[in-house]
DNA sequence: TTTTGTTTTAATCATTTGTTTAATTTTTGA
DNA sequence: TCAAAAATTAAACAAATGATTAAAACAAAA
C-alpha cells in the first residue's frame, strides 16, 4: 500500500520532465518506463493508459501554474506595486528550476486551458480580485491609462515568461550563454521597474 | 516537369500547416498525403522522409522569421524610433496571417537556432547593424539606460509575441474571444509607446 | 504513333508503439 | 507463519506508422 505509490509517484515525475521536454506525441511508453526504471506494464498498471497519465499530469501543470498568479492577485494584505513584485519574483523563482514548464504550458494550452482556473472563474478573479481593485485605483489616481486589466496582466507575464521560451534564440543573440544568464538575472530586478514606467506618461 | 514542382509545393505548404498545428512527432505521413490529396509514396517520391520534408520546412521557417528582424536592423535610412514601430508592425502583420508560427519556432529553436541567421553571424549584427549603432548613440545621449541590447531586443519580441503564444489563456482572461481580438488591435499602437516609456527614468 | 521519362497508385514490408495477459515475486495483515 | 493482496515481470498482440516496390497512368519529345 506504500510502496505503490512511491512508485506511481516516481513514474509520474519522470514522464512530467520527458512531455516537458519532448511533448506527448513524442513521448514513448517505453521510454517513460526506461527512464522511470520500472516494466512497461507498470505503467498500464498505475495509469490505466499514457494519455490518462498526461491528464493528470495536465490538470496538475495547469492548476499549480496558474494559482501562483491568482493567489498573489487575491492577497488583501499586499498593495499593487508590491504583487507586481512578488508575481515576477514568484514566477522567476520557478522558472529557474523548470526552465521548459512555459513551452509546456503553452503548447497544451489549446486542449487545457479551463484546467488552469480549476473552480475559479476567470472574471471573478480579474474583476473582483485585490489586485483587479487595486488597478483599478491606479486607474482612478490618473496613475495609470484606461486599459482592460488584461492588457496590463499579458504585459507583465510576456516579460517574465519569453526568455524561457525563447532562451536558444536569446542565449545566441547574447553572444554566449554567460552573458544570457547575466542578462536573466538581470531582469529579476527590472521587470518591476520596467512596468511601472510603461505606462508613465 | 511543371506539374511535379507543383505538388511538391502544395505538399510543403499543407505539411507546414500540419506541422504548426500538431508538431513533428504528432503529424503522421499519411495524415500529410491525405490532406494535401496525393498518395502516401508521393511523400517519399519528392521528399525522401518525413523528417527531411520537416527539416526544409524548419530551416525556410526560420530564415524567413528572422530574416523579418534582421532586415529592419540593418536598415540605413530609418533612425531608432521608426525601425521600433517597423518590427512591431511587421510582425503583428505577419503573426495575424500565421498565428502558430511564434509556438511553432520556439518549440524547434533548440534543434535549429543554428538556422536562424542563416550564413550571418549572429554577433555581427547584433554590433555592426544599423540599429545597434543607433541603440548605442541613444545610451550616449542618455535617453536609454547602458543595458546589452539584447535585453532591449528580448522586451520588444516579448511584447510582440507573447499574445500569440498565450491567446487561449488571454483570451479566457479578457473575457470573450471579442475582447481578445480588441486587445491584440490595441497593442500595434501601443507596443512602440510602451517600448519607449519603458525606459524612461 | 511510338518512345522515353516523369508522376501517381495500390499493395506490401518491417518496425514501432500502446496495451494486455498470465505468471511470478514481494508485501502485508491476521 | 501463511494466505491474501499488491506489485512487478516477461512475453505477446493488434494497430499504427514510415518506408519501399513494382506496376500503371500520364506527359512530352521524336
Amino acid at each position: 500500500m506504500k510502496k505503490g505509490e512511491l512508485t506511481e509517484e516516481r513514474i509520474k515525475q519522470t514522464a512530467k520532465l520527458l512531455f516537458q521536454q519532448k511533448g506527448y506525441a513524442a513521448v514513448k511508453t517505453r521510454e517513460i518506463a526506461e527512464a522511470s526504471g520500472i516494466n512497461l506494464a507498470l505503467l498500464n498498471y498505475y495509469f490505466r493508459s499514457k494519455e490518462n497519465l498526461f491528464q493528470q499530469i495536465m490538470a496538475d501543470t495547469m492548476r499549480t501554474f496558474m494559482q501562483r498568479l491568482l493567489l498573489i492577485m487575491m492577497q488583501p494584505e499586499s498593495d499593487f506595486r508590491q504583487k507586481i513584485i512578488d508575481i515576477t519574483e514568484g514566477y522567476l523563482d520557478l522558472l529557474e528550476q523548470e526552465p521548459n514548464l512555459p513551452l509546456f504550458i503553452m503548447n497544451n494550452l489549446g486542449t487545457h486551458a479551463d484546467e488552469l482556473f480549476g473552480e475559479m472563474q476567470p472574471d471573478k478573479v480579474f474583476t473582483r480580485s485585490f489586485f483587479a481593485q487595486q488597478y483599478r485605483e491606479e486607474i482612478n489616481a490618473k496613475r495609470l491609462p484606461d486599459q482592460p486589466l488584461v492588457q496590463f496582466v499579458c504585459n507583465l507575464l510576456s516579460l517574465i515568461v519569453f526568455p524561457y521560451i525563447a532562451s536558444p534564440m536569446l542565449s545566441r543573440m547574447a553572444g554566449d550563454e554567460e552573458r544570457f544568464l547575466k542578462m536573466l538575472k538581470e531582469r529579476k530586478k527590472m521587470i518591476p521597474v520596467w512596468i511601472e514606467n510603461m505606462y508613465q506618461k
